[in-house]
Formats: C-alpha cells, structure tokens, sequence
DNA sequence: TATTGTTATACTCTATAACTATA
DNA sequence: TATAGTTATAGAGTATAACAATA
C-alpha cells in the first residue's frame, strides 16, 4: 500500500489464506475421489492411532464440538466407514472405530496429502521448507494456539 | 512423522491452514463488533475503490460467483451499507455502491485488518516477514491462482 | 442466441442450546 | 447434579442450475 486505507492484499494473513485456500481446496478435490471430505478425512486419521475412541476425545483432538463429531460420525457411519458402539462400562459413553474398509481408506487418503503437500512444496528448498514450518510452528505456539489442524 | 502413514500434523498446509484459520477468525471476531462478516468486508473493500461497480466484477475480484456476489450484496444492502441501482445504458446490468455509512466503515475495518496483521507477524524481524510474504506470493504466482485474496 | 443478474436449491462446516440417558 | 452424547436449529459460505430480462 502506498497511501491511504490498507487494501485486501496489503496483509500477509491474507496471502497466507490464500494460499491455505488453494492447498485445502486441492486436497479437497483429491480426497472427493476417493468419497470423502477434508473434515472427514480428519476424523478417520484422528481415529486410526487408536482401536476406538469416544466423540469426545475426537472433539478435542480437532478443536470441534461434541455436536460436530456426531454429525460427522453420522456420515461415515453412512458411509460404511465408521461404526459407534455403546460403551459397556459407563452406558453413556459411546466409542467409534473404523471399519476395515476406512483402514484401508486411511493410507491412500494420507499418500494424497503428501502428494498434495509436494505439489505447493516440493520444489521449494528444502532450507527454505524447513524455514517456513519452523515459523509456523512458532507462530501457532507463540499464539498458544492448541487443537491439531484438521484439514 | 518417524514411521507408517503421515498424519494431521505432518503437512505443511495443515500447519498453514491451521495459522490461516486463526488469523482469519482473530479478525472474524474483531469485524464482527462492527457488524460485518468477512466476505462482507471483503466485498466492502473490493468496491471502496471505486465510485459503482457492476456484481460481476465483483465476483471476478474476490473469485466467487456471480450468485454468491447477490447474496453478499443482498445482505449489505439489508444492512444499510450497500445500494444496487440499475444501469442507465444496459437494461439487464446492475451497479453496487456503498452508502455513506460503509465509506466511513471500511477505513475502520481497514484498520483492524492492520491490526490482526500485526498481532500475528508484527514481532516477527522485517526481513522473516518480507521473506514468508515472498514465498507466499511466489506460490501464488507459480500456482498460477489468480483472483485477489478475500479473507 | 448470448449475457447480466437473480432466484432456487443444496451441501459442508460449524456453533449454541435443548434434550436424553446415565452416573 | 454432572457428564456423554445426540438432536434441533441456525447461519455463513459457496456452488450449480434454472430463470428473467435485455442485448
């Protein structure tokens, strides 16, 4: 900006939404092949560490509210991907588990996030790489910003 | 990641979108005092600079559809910042302006944009700055992806 | 016929709040 | 009462497609 108000793209956040826009919506498109959302693909991931894990864990891991992983769950539960059973100890806990077919899905959707990662940063060096992760790794913890990114 | 599939936090676009998000919210929640979402703003600003200017050059700056464009307009005019009056010369052309009020509202929100700005990268050295700012436009550019950011 | 814009419809994402069942 | 989860509702954001008016 040389004078006056600021513009839209005078903002170095505005860049980087940008730029987080186009990555998002490349994986989007990717993921959308394979039958899944971003969202969703987040939730899988998050569940693939463990046997099974109640919603509410999952909240937390993605920074979403408990209403939010059940709508979620809902869908891959439609989707053949997702099973919620009751909790034999404690009747209102619940756990959800991926099915086979999601354990399957979980790895190829992760090899479409590394190709999608590539493509916008495989050919920056790898110093320059390094740079830029380490500043927004310093940025989310300066902001002491918790929650994994989910998408 | 040290060993089988990658995971949430292994990408750096995860990692930029989750910053993204933040910032983006940070000024959602600031714009939102004043009564405006983000792409009202968005679209607020794209037409500060200039006296009226017809939806679809609105949707081709900020990169949405012309029917997204009406709805956000729809909203602003509702909200007393925006006016749409037809086109003397075409019969099927439209104008959007803003009213007195947006123009004294925008160098406001302009103002609040800085400051998310700064509360996100203002302590980082210039030159780190400049440097993520390049980077990023250099993505933009290599990517090819046209339209100005909006949010 | 082509173009401008609007309207209708739909879907994702997400939140808040009320509610149910259990503890 | 407190907790786990679900359901209901709402609204932003966005897209596609059908449509109306005009060129």
């Amino acid at each position: 900006m040389t004078v006056g108000i600021s513009g839209l793209g005078d903002h170095i956040g505005v860049w980087l939404r940008f730029v987080s826009n186009a990555i998002s919506q490349s994986f989007a498109r990717k993921v959308e092949e394979k039958g899944v959302t971003v969202a969703e693909w987040a939730l899988m991931r998050a569940l693939f560490d463990s046997e099974a894990a109640p919603p509410s864990k999952a909240a937390e891991q993605l920074g979403m509210t408990r209403g939010a992983i059940t709508k979620l769950a809902d869908r891959l539960i439609g989707k053949g991907l997702l099973i919620r059973r009751a909790d034999p100890d404690d009747g209102r806990a619940r756990t959800l588990a991926l099915t086979a077919r999601a354990r399957r899905l979980v790895p190829e959707l992760a090899a479409l996030a590394d190709e999608n990662d590539a493509a916008f940063f495989g050919d920056l060096p790898a110093k320059e790489r390094a740079r830029l992760e380490r500043l927004l790794k310093s940025i989310v913890a300066r902001r002491g910003l918790k929650h994994i990114p989910i998408d």
